[in-house]
DNA sequence: TCATTAAATAGGCTTTTTCCTGTTTATTTA
DNA sequence: TAAATAAACAGGAAAAAGCCTATTTAATGA
């Protein structure tokens, strides 16, 4: 009798104000309890274990130090698969929703949907065993769709060329720097203007810099 | 007697899903009463239009569509120099904070605080008039000591031109563009080189992203 | 209006970048 | 091991970027 009827969640997320305030928000919801809260995927782990009540539900955030979302849904998906797990950001990346849900998210939860939302996302993935929001699900059909997904694939020079060039280094001290003769350094250049059809330094700066190919 | 004892906050913040929640937990606070939220600052104007009873804390965040927190926070000190506006951000850059509270906001809370920090803010901004939080002033502290405040000032046309280096196209391209002679636009490189002490365009393409001096 | 100052423009020259087309030199594999 | 393939390297030349030092033009203020 000291079961509580109630779902449990638990929140996490390294906004504090937040978390917090989540899970008031959730206490006003019918059924709901919040266990407990995280600041981030190490937090988590050692929380759990010390925890006999598992919860059903996670809420994670994904943009965290220390151990991100990314990693935790990982370790989750392993140790614990039988926890829903439904990822909570305020980033419409597709790559990075796509990312969540490959490893293993239930669902995807922007942080600016109406609250209301989120209630039926508890309750749907308690029901289905997932929820997708009309929003997610309309940005990757338009991913898939739009299937530009077929990103070059690059060499490990070539990215450490990339990530070089991403300075005010000349080719020449890039030559130097990963002992090449300034002449190879060329070729990857060349190959990576005709992959990614741009026309100078500055393009190739600029796709390394949007697709996080740095060292910066 | 209709008259609530309770502080009146308004919260305007994007994110419907915090909004809400904060609203809870401000509601767990005793004394505080949350009057309504807003998206952005259109939408609070116009339901502070329509409103009589004037909130006596705004808590305000910076990044909305539409009308940000800058853009708010001149306003209200404009039309609203009465209510106490509390900026509430995850950004603890020094010149955002810097930027609101110049522009008159009462304190600058970063959203990952914890919820009795808020509390205390509200508390404090009531009975003084302003809160600071020791992290807050810790990074003010810090940027003032750290006098790189000395950033350079640019004319219209080096930001201009800065805007359209971070491109594939050549200087000719760009003075086109900007109906001016390649010499012109030579001038401005050479210019904008001393002045950041740069050696190349690659570094005047990482400055202007670094710095959000973009188009993209 | 004349002197001053800032902005725009030029000339000319060096260095990098970019491009195109081959060779060597490993590396793999049939 | 010979043939095939990929990676590293070269020659040479045109385009763009970068650099230094003037000169002309526009704007301003005493």
């Amino acid at each position: 009798m000291s079961n509580s009827p109630k779902t449990n969640i638990v929140i996490v997320d390294d906004h504090l104000l937040f978390a917090e305030s989540l899970e008031k928000l959730i206490h006003s919801f019918s059924g709901f309890n919040v266990l407990f809260h995280a600041k981030n995927g190490i937090d988590l782990q050692e929380k759990l274990k010390n925890e006999t009540h598992k919860p059903e539900i996670i809420l994670l955030d994904i943009n965290m130090p220390v151990m991100n979302g990314h990693e935790t849904i990982l370790w989750l998906t392993e140790n614990h698969p039988k926890i829903n797990v439904l990822a909570l950001s305020m980033d419409d990346n597709e790559e990075v929703i796509l990312k969540m849900l490959c490893n293993g998210a239930k669902g995807y939860l922007l942080k600016d949907i109406h609250p209301d939302k989120l209630k039926e996302a508890l309750n749907e993935v308690l029901d289905k065993g997932y929820y997708h929001s009309e929003k997610v699900a309309a940005t990757l059909l338009h991913s898939l769709s739009n299937n530009k997904n077929d990103k070059p694939v690059f060499k490990e020079n070539e990215i450490t060329f990339m990530k070089l060039a991403c300075s005010e280094k000349t080719y020449k001290e890039i030559a130097d720097e990963m002992n090449l003769s300034p002449k190879t350094i060329d070729g990857y250049r060349q190959e990576l203007f005709n992959k990614l059809q741009i026309k100078n330094r500055v393009g190739l700066v600029l796709y390394a810099l949007k697709n996080d190919i740095t060292m910066l």
